[in-house]
RNA sequence: GGCUCCUUGGUCAAGCGGUUAAGACAUCGCCCUUUCACGGCGGUAACACGGGUUCGAUUCCCGUAGGAGUCACCA
């Protein structure tokens, strides 16, 4: 058997998409699985909806996140162009176009856009849908070559015959088998001369020698058309993967209407790169074991594409930020601290100790964009309602609250050493004296000092981090607070 | 609407004829605690429905229902 290559063919249209972004991430697993060759092909023959700067965006979302490839456009493996635009200048399209119209399953096909819209068409849910007549297919060999010199434009389209059917194997779905008079008889060769994406992927997959075809469900049904290609020109089938959807919460095609259908709209949002893949890898297959964590190592170890599973996937939003948790709580700390630096000096331009704020949040945030609400109190003390001095478990309300922040005013004065187990040794020490719990005194001091229901830290660390001068101003605000 | 595919808790999912139907996220409760979080322990919650096949169906077959995808000179 030949060595499995698969490859990932995407469309310069813009941001990579989490559908496409799974479909490379198993298009390389398979292949690097089985010890083959992953290669990247970019699919541009739709000039009308390039977007300048999108190849890059291909590249470098590739790097990032570990799919390397064995061979594309930056990485000649013998059988380029690897953009297909470039292939288009080899004329390797109209060859085959032509080829496929000797052997009578192309035609040539002259009819402009007013006879297409008087065709029969029916709108369903929105959407035109016409079948083509087979006009042109009934051309006489003179007006064809009539029509051809006199500059008339023509695409050439695939001829279907009316009966019988079609099969194609999928490794996933089984044998799918469809008649034939319901597929159309589409468009190969476009009129502006660029092959339309179902023969360009055809013609390429074949030549580029692409063992294993691996895309999305929504081509499920147009593969009988694929099939019928391989099998005019004679050529071996490829092993078919047709992966399960992506949806969102209402189980729809994820669309950029979520917000989150991108792998950069992730990044934006504060997820690691690695805990993304790691997510997606999960959405449509799970190993033999349990296990949820893995590095692209291990994912290349134990990816079986036999265990991808059939029905769609809702993409768990809630769930891939409980995985980033879990990768920024595995972090090593400077690493994380270089991460999260920039979003702490979003919030903070005070002379702080940035270290240890960033310790202090490591555990409880699950995307960098946490940051900023847990530490904005650090920079300026928040308005709050005084109403937060009362806690049923504390055993604590404003008048206690009064009654302690008081009394532990002059301690906190007197105090030189403001390291946190310093001033915890002091509380507790009041504490001891009065007979109280813990609460009953942190919590006041928590309280004035942040401002805030809920802190990264308790009162002494937050006070260690404030300092003597500004930890007493908050405190005596407490208190001035309370008095009214 | 035609065609195709899919159907285990709210979500991801294991299961591949005989199980008390795993696990994870979410949710709820308890513990821990200098608030919250982390962590620990526990709870609620599922085989869409109807027929077969079989000694026995979540598992195999056929219907029904529901959902999705697709039906472009887009990929």
């Amino acid at each position: 058997m030949s060595k499995v290559r698969t490859r990932f063919a995407p469309s310069p249209t813009g941001r990579m998409h989490v559908g496409n972004l799974r479909s490379a991430l198993y298009e390389f697993l398979i292949a690097k699985h089985a010890g083959g060759e992953f290669m990247l092909r970019i699919e541009d023959t739709d000039q009308e909806r390039f977007v300048e700067g999108a190849v890059d965006i291909i590249y470098r979302t590739m790097e990032k996140t570990g799919l390397i490839h064995d061979e594309g456009p930056d990485k000649d493996g013998g059988v380029g162009p690897y953009i297909q635009s470039e292939r288009m200048k080899t004329g390797i399209y109209m060859k085959y176009a032509k080829e496929l119209i000797e052997k009578g399953e192309a035609y040539y096909c002259f009819c402009d856009k007013e006879r297409l819209s008087t065709l029969k068409s029916e709108v369903v849910e929105g959407k035109e849908i016409t079948v083509y007549d087979k006009h042109c297919l009934h051309l006489s060999k003179e007006e064809i070559e009539a029509n051809l010199a006199a500059g008339k434009p023509f695409v050439i389209r695939q001829n279907i015959p009316d009966e019988g059917t079609t099969t194609f194997h999928d490794e996933l779905y089984g044998d799918i088998t469809v008649d034939n008079a319901e597929l159309d008889d589409m468009i190969l060769i476009k009129s502006d001369g660029y092959p339309t994406y179902n023969f360009a992927n055809v013609v390429d997959d074949h030549t580029m020698n692409i063992t294993h075809v691996v895309r999305g469900n929504e081509y499920l049904s147009s593969s009988p058309k694929y099939q019928r290609l391989y099998d005019a020109f004679g050529w071996e089938s490829p092993v078919y993967i047709h992966l399960p959807l992506i949806t969102d919460e209402n189980h729809k095609k994820l669309s950029k209407r979520s917000g989150h259908s991108s792998f950069e709209d992730l990044i934006e949002q504060g997820f690691l790169t690695e805990a993304i893949v790691n997510y997606i890898a999960l959405l449509g297959w799970s190993p033999e074991d349990n296990r949820e964590i893995f590095t692209l190592d291990e994912l290349i170890r134990d990816f079986d594409y036999r265990r991808i599973s059939k029905s769609p996937a809702v993409f768990d939003y809630v769930k891939l930020k409980w995985m980033n948790g879990e990768y920024i709580k595995a972090m090593d700390f400077d690493a994380f601290y270089e991460m999260a630096l920039p979003y702490i000096r979003e919030v903070i331009t005070k002379d702080l100790d940035l270290k240890k704020i960033a310790a202090m949040v490591k555990t409880r945030i699950e995307v960098f964009t946490d940051i900023k609400e847990h530490i904005d109190f650090f920079e300026t003390l928040p308005e709050y309602d005084v109403e937060m001095y009362t806690h049923k478990k504390m055993k604590t309300n404003k008048q206690t609250s009064l009654e302690v922040l008081t009394e532990i005013l002059p301690v906190l004065e007197a105090q030189e050493d403001y390291s946190n187990d310093a001033l915890y040794a002091v509380l507790c020490k009041y504490v001891e004296e009065k007979g109280v719990k813990n609460g009953y005194v942190m919590w006041p001091i928590r309280t004035a000092v942040s401002g805030k229901q809920m802190t990264p830290g308790g009162a002494t660390e937050i006070m260690e981090l404030l300092g003597k001068e500004e930890s007493l101003a908050r405190i005596r605000k407490g208190i001035t607070l309370l008095s009214k």
